[in-house]
DNA sequence: GACGACAATTGAACGCCGTTCAAAAATATG
DNA sequence: CATATTTTTGAACGGCGTTCAATTGTCGTC
């Protein structure tokens, strides 16, 4: 209940505009109840944050399941789908910023994983057989690159520097850096699919 | 005096905690006096980010300057070291989002976009005559890529998942995408020093 | 049903912050 | 020196995260 106001007001406002207060006060309770639920804002904003994860992952399961041609490129397409269209929810995953003594509990913990996990296990079907044991790292440094070109292309960076195709750009890094991984990204999944 | 007051004052509390008052009580000034000066927090803020970075691209000079080896390198790596020793400066600037209606000063605009050339030219040169044309594009994609990695870096989620060398996964990711450009970047590089 | 113990909720108060603006102080001009 | 203009002040406003004494609600026991 807390948690769902919660993910629709920050979709609403942001992260510099959201309001515990505004969330307590849109479901009939006070602003004293959310801190007896949540013990933080800083807590209730991971809770907030997680279920963002928890429907990017999602998104993500259905991209795949949808996909009809190159896995990875859908990937990385609904990375970007899902930051344009959440952009709010987004930004505030990788701002929110907890303290340092901060302890997460573990299922949010879980659950911030899956995303990387279904990445991990595409790059590992992708690469030869010789080479799955650098999936884990590959497909880390790989959703950071999506990442860079995400966070830029929703900053404007790129339309600034009159940049098209974010997207592109992205795509074309990550299948470089896949061919240099030995994997023939197109022909490998093309064979698969037939 | 205000903005460089304002510059320190970020680099110890970081966006989250910053506050205007503050910085107008520490230099002998009240807070109606930085209205006064800047207008409103966001045009304050800006002018306290565009003093990073200046302060970024000045190191990136010396760093260029200074560089024996592979100019590209010491590139990725400057971006990192910066951001691991100004980590709440950095931070600053990418999070700090302005409203939509506001407008930044012309000289603001360029001191921004010095970084940014300089990367430009450093992938000009080490790119094959005849694709220098995709220099401004590839630079801009490039220095992406790096930043996603520096973001994750900072925010620990690579040693989250128990991954070393972030710098070096970013320096691979770019090496790739060089070399597939047509670039010997390190045999190129050590022809013009030789 | 009455009572007591415990849990859940309330919302005012606190201090902090961005923003505003009338009053005061400082500076410039003739 | 007197007046006009500019600069600075800082209290007030409303909003926010946090706290906690008071109130309300729930449950178990007799």
């Amino acid at each position: 209940m807390l948690i769902s106001e919660g993910h629709k007001h920050m979709a609403e406002v942001g992260l510099t505009r959201f309001s515990a207060r505004e969330v307590a006060k849109r479901i009939g309770y006070s602003i004293g109840t959310l801190y007896n639920v949540f013990g933080s804002y800083d807590h209730f904003l991971s809770a907030v944050n997680t279920r963002t994860f928890e429907q990017w992952a999602y998104e993500v399961r259905n991209a795949l399941s949808d996909c009809k041609g190159d896995r990875i490129q859908c990937l990385v397409e609904n990375y970007f789908s899902f930051a344009r269209r959440n952009r709010n929810l987004w930004r505030a995953i990788y701002e929110h910023h907890v303290p340092d003594d901060f302890v997460m509990p573990d299922e949010q913990y879980i659950q911030r994983g899956k995303l990387t996990e279904a990445v991990v296990q595409e790059v590992a079907n992708a690469l030869p057989p010789e080479k799955t044991d650098m999936a884990p790292r590959l497909a880390r440094s790989l959703i950071a690159t999506v990442h860079g070109h995400c966070t830029f292309d929703l900053s404007g960076s790129f339309s600034l520097m009159g940049l098209d195709g974010a997207v592109e750009m992205a795509l074309e890094r990550v299948q470089e850096s896949l061919r240099m991984a030995g994997v023939g990204a197109q022909s490998r999944i093309a064979a698969e699919t037939t």
